[in-house]
DNA sequence: CGTCGTCTTGATCTTTCTCAACCTGTGTGG
DNA sequence: CCACACAGGTTGAGAAAGATCAAGACGACG
């Protein structure tokens, strides 16, 4: 199918768009009992769009609390695999290279997708700080998991409905208000499990039947009811 | 698309093959202290092929961790997604249910695949003794955790490879030796992402290569080479 | 031995992937 | 300040893959 091609280069730069500037509480900082002046074992740091924070495969010697901004990640799992399609989102409050506290390798490449405000942990102090404080602060992390667990919505497939229909559930689930989060097409698409030219036609389906309009990179609902609809509807209208 | 009909079943009985039956060592047991006596909170309980463990959306009492069997997991995540295609498998050895840990609703059902011997906890008594028993219990569950989360493979689309190739590149990597693992067609179906008619397909261009037997409902690996190669392979040959 | 359900096979139609050209905003250098 | 290159995105036409619908084979089980 000769895709080799297709390699992930560098990401758009996108802006944050809706989500306020400030920070997620910090509930490792929280645990680690920062306010009492004892010491956290993550310490902040930034992103630019379209910074690598791990790869896949690679030594797993940091983990990563997303405060601030998207994270994508991907995995290639052997030669060629993903095409450098990513399969899911990490939102503020999640963790990201939390396998370094049960193994030596990253088994995703992650990306920011936005500007991203992050704390970083090098990995045995977490591991050191896990042990030393106890249930505590082993549970901050399950949680953390746990939660990320829950938020991976499995990646759709043909098998579950058509390119339109799938992009509408996929805004009816992720938008806030009238603002549907603003990503590169490229990592809209590896998520929907799609090509970036379907997800375009999808969305120019979309806009054409009036539920959506897209202004720039921005994509705004302007009439909800009809892309619930249109994410029910086992096939959409298009005359 | 009216493929509503095509609800969720119940699944055909499969025994587990290759897989000794021995079961996996308990390190839920071994966190509580089993060996000297203490009390785990776990308690042992199995099911047969089919058996549902939790649904998704009921309130989240248990939580279970797997010693033997597998368990597949479905999420509809509203009115008719997932269209009862399993998205997950869970081996001996992980959690089913730890959303419980966290929240008061299964995120997903977890339905047997094969007969699965399990040990189910209350969710209150899991929590309490996370925390009672300090560190020890909660890294343990930290632990699956984060390693459900890493095994937690993203499932393919068509953007990943046609179906042959999907398909042998599972057999690649879910085999042991030369068997692989026996699962209704159904179920393998849709963590590939594909029709089971399109698995039938692809599974049939496979042995017509002469790469696999299909012998009953067990698949066997004949040409471990050509399989990989055909895993690898863009396109598959097929005259 | 008959019924049931899974699995397979076949024919057909739809979707979406592919390949290619084009558009558009952004950034760069003269 | 403008021409230009570039990357992301869109659009179009064609081909191929997979979904769908339907029927039959096979094994399981009562």
């Amino acid at each position: 199918m000769g895709r080799s091609r297709r390699r992930r280069g560098s990401l758009p730069v996108v802006q944050e768009v809706g989500a306020a500037p400030d920070e997620v509480r910090c509930v490792i900082g929280q645990a680690a009992g920062c306010a009492e002046g004892r010491r956290c074992p993550f310490a902040p740091r930034s992103y630019a769009a379209g910074a690598v924070l791990c790869d896949e495969g690679s030594a797993a010697e940091h983990v990563w609390y997303v405060r601030h901004g998207t994270v994508a990640l991907f995995r290639e799992a052997g030669e060629d695999r993903g095409q450098g399609l990513p399969w899911v989102l990490r939102k503020p409050g999640s963790l990201i290279g939390e396998e370094a506290l049960v193994q030596e390798e990253f088994t995703d490449t992650a990306v920011a997708v936005t500007a991203s405000a992050t704390c970083v942990g090098r990995r045995d102090d977490v591991r050191a700080w896990v042990a030393r404080e106890g249930s505590q602060a082993a549970c901050v992390v399950m949680g953390l998991v746990i939660r990320a667990r829950i938020d991976t919505v499995p990646r759709p497939s043909t098998t579950d409905g058509s390119a339109p229909r799938r992009v509408a559930r996929w805004l009816v689930d992720e938008s806030r208000g009238e603002y549907a989060p603003l990503l590169p097409r490229r990592v809209l698409a590896g998520i929907l499990g799609m090509m970036p030219e379907t997800l375009s036609r999808a969305l120019g389906a979309l806009v054409r039947a009036g539920t959506i309009v897209l202004a720039r990179r921005e994509v705004r609902i302007v009439d909800p009811a009809a892309l619930l609809a249109a994410a029910e509807r086992a096939t959409p209208p298009e005359p």
